[in-house]
DNA sequence: GCCGTTTTCGGCCCGACTGTTTTCAGTCG
């Protein structure tokens, strides 16, 4: 229920936003509400957990108005405030608002001038020519609008924002495509993809390009195969929509200002804001052509470190520009240095054959060590999950033996591991056996909707069994699929803290589990974070590089990840833990 | 409403695209 109800938190207080803005309150009043709503969607933790603490105030953009508001929503269901001025206005016009080219004037205008309330009643009223007359309006509009509502019917339905991975490949597609294009100079893609936020609205392209060949690039990308829908084309600016349903927006800039662009163009919002605002304090102007003295002389723009040098911080990883302390950290030079995919020497959960994998053992570890991994363990299912034919204790004696005579041949390390299953009682499958293995995944596959009192009960026994070394995809949680489970994940972490025991961080694309909002838990708690791929068949080994992305923006450094760790040092922190 | 080594008061980013505009307002990123 966790991304639900922060979804409808933020929701909540978007809802506001607009109220007040069609009751006349102050902009900047409108815009806190607005900047607080993007900082609890963004924000991967329990809001009500945190309101029921009294901590709401620690996310930044949240302050003690906003808190109050969502204690009140939280406990009565709904916003006094918000349901007071809600009943002055007819019912509908937030939802006209909300329709793509429409904003607060236009609604305004065809709510008092025309008598227009609802999406349905607009649309008539373009079909029949009825809004043309009024004024900044004309038959071009009437017929933007009239797509426009078709469109956002179509769209309502559908999914909005994508998993970081399905994102990444579509990108990665045009970003190549328009490389090759003659004229351009660089291209590159920024937005919440280059942050490696987990879900992706849209896909936002950079182009480095002269004027003069800005327009044939732009229409390269318009009608290139896969964009079905031409939403607008400028003089530096095109966006699309792409056959999956998602939007593409192209920003073409001269070279000399690739890095003003770059840095405008991967955000966030809110940082951009931030580090502009303090740039404003500075007398500089920064914009996504570059960095300006109060005289108008650039002193910055072809290079995104020197645009951050030039306000007087440092360039920072896009993971981090969330305006969550990566400006206040910059400032005082207390950047951390994140982890890198380079820095992983080993993989710590995976399937083969013997189980639900599509792979071999054999293949697993050949594609391990080509992809420069310096040992693997290998975690087929336990024996209770039946359906993939669980290990049983024979089998996994095979495999051991198996597993010993490959790691000779292949020259690579491989442990004999085990993805055991945490019964609903939190007992482990097999637990005789897990003493025999020499990397022990402990995960939840069955009953992930207990009550949050008796799933954290079952998760904890299993952590303080002893017999386990990490947790493997903690909450259950699927995007798009599957909420995660219920449970006190400060008591999860304690427990974790206290064992010994580390925490998976799984990097399978639409698992990414857990969320950066955890694995920061994670590192405060001082619980070690484990980045593994759950990969089902060799291709899979690849699904690293996605939680790598997680884990930065999770502020989590090398020392904060296990596998960072050789193999010898791996088993010497098995070895301590279990005395 | 939020926020803070220039502020607990007084600021709060800046530019592209569209349609209708004869100089710009509205919306969006
Ligand atoms: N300075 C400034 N930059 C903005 C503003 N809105 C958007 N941007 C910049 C930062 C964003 O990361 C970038 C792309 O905009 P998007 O709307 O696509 O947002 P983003 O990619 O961050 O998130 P998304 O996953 O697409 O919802 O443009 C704004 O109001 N001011
Ligand atoms: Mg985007
Ligand atoms: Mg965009
Ligand atoms: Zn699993």
């Amino acid at each position: 229920m966790r991304g639900v109800e922060n979804l409808a938190i933020a929701q909540a207080l978007v809802d506001l936003a607009d109220l007040h803005e069609l009751g006349g309150t102050l902009p900047f009043k409108v815009r806190a509400f607005r900047s607080a709503a993007r900082a609890i969607e963004g924000f991967g933790g329990n809001v009500a957990e945190l309101a029921r603490t009294e901590r709401l105030a620690e996310v930044r953009g949240v302050g003690d108005g906003v808190a109050r508001r969502i204690k009140e929503l939280l406990e009565t269901g709904k916003i006094a405030e918000a349901e007071a001025l809600r009943a002055k206005l007819p019912p509908g016009l937030l939802d006209l608002m909300n329709l793509p080219g429409i904003g607060l004037k236009t609604a305004q205008q065809v709510w008092q001038e025309r008598n227009i309330t609802t999406v349905d009643e607009l649309e008539k009223a373009a079909h029949e020519g009825r809004l043309r007359d009024l004024p900044r309006f004309g038959e071009k509009r009437e017929e933007k609008l009239i797509a426009a509502i078709a469109a956002w019917r179509k769209r309502a339905a559908a999914p909005k924002r994508r998993p970081l991975a399905e994102a990444m490949v579509a990108a990665e597609a045009l970003v190549a495509k328009l490389s090759v294009i003659p004229g351009v100079l660089a291209c590159d893609y920024a937005g919440s993809l280059r942050r490696r936020s987990e879900t992706v609205g849209d896909l936002d392209i950079l182009v480095a390009a002269s004027s003069e060949d800005a327009p044939r690039i732009m229409d390269a990308f318009a009608t290139a195969p896969g964009v079905v829908e031409l939403l607008g084309k400028g003089d530096t600016k095109t966006s699309v929509v792409l056959d999956g349903g998602m939007q593409a927006d192209l920003r073409v800039v001269p070279r000399e200002s690739w890095g003003a662009a770059l840095q405008y163009f991967t955000g966030s919002k809110d940082h951009n804001v931030a580090m502009r605002t303090l740039a404003v304090k500075k007398k500089l102007k920064v914009s996504e052509y570059g960095v300006f003295d109060d005289q108008g002389a650039k002193i910055a723009g072809e290079d995104e470190a020197a645009v951050y040098e030039a306000i007087g911080l440092t360039w920072m990883p896009p993971e981090l520009r969330e305006n969550r302390g990566e400006i206040e950290a910059s400032q005082k030079a207390a950047l951390p240095v994140l982890v890198e995919l380079s820095d992983l020497k080993g993989d710590l959960h995976m399937h083969t054959t013997e189980t639900d994998g599509k792979s071999t053992l054999d293949d697993m570890a050949a594609a391990a060590k080509a992809a420069g991994r310096s040992y693997i363990a290998i975690t087929d299912h336990s024996e209770t999950l039946t359906f993939v034919r669980g290990m049983t204790r024979e089998r996994l004696r095979e495999q051991k033996k198996k597993i010993r005579e490959t790691e000779q041949r292949q020259g690579i390390r491989l442990f004999a591991g085990i993805e055991a299953d945490i019964l609903a009682d939190g007992t482990m499958d097999l637990a005789d056996h897990l003493g025999e293995l020499e990397w022990v995944v402990g995960s939840v596959h069955q009953k992930l909707q207990m009550p949050r009192d008796e799933m954290t009960k079952r998760v904890v026994r299993a952590i303080e069994s002893g017999k386990i070394d990490c947790l493997g995809h903690p909450t259950g949680r699927q995007l798009g699929q599957r909420e995660p489970s219920e449970m006190d994940m400060e008591v999860v972490m304690a427990a974790l803290a206290k064992a010994g025991v580390a925490i998976e961080l799984n990097c399978s694309p639409l698992r990414l589990d857990v969320n950066e909002h955890l694995a920061k838990m994670a590192r405060e708690a001082g619980v070690p974070v484990v980045l593994s791929s759950d990969a089902h068949s060799v291709r899979e080994l690849a699904y690293l590089r996605y939680g790598v992305g997680i884990a930065r923006r999770a502020w989590l450094g090398p020392e904060h990840v296990l596998n960072t760790r050789s193999a010898e040092q791996l088993q010497a922190w098995r070895t301590e833990r279990r005395g």
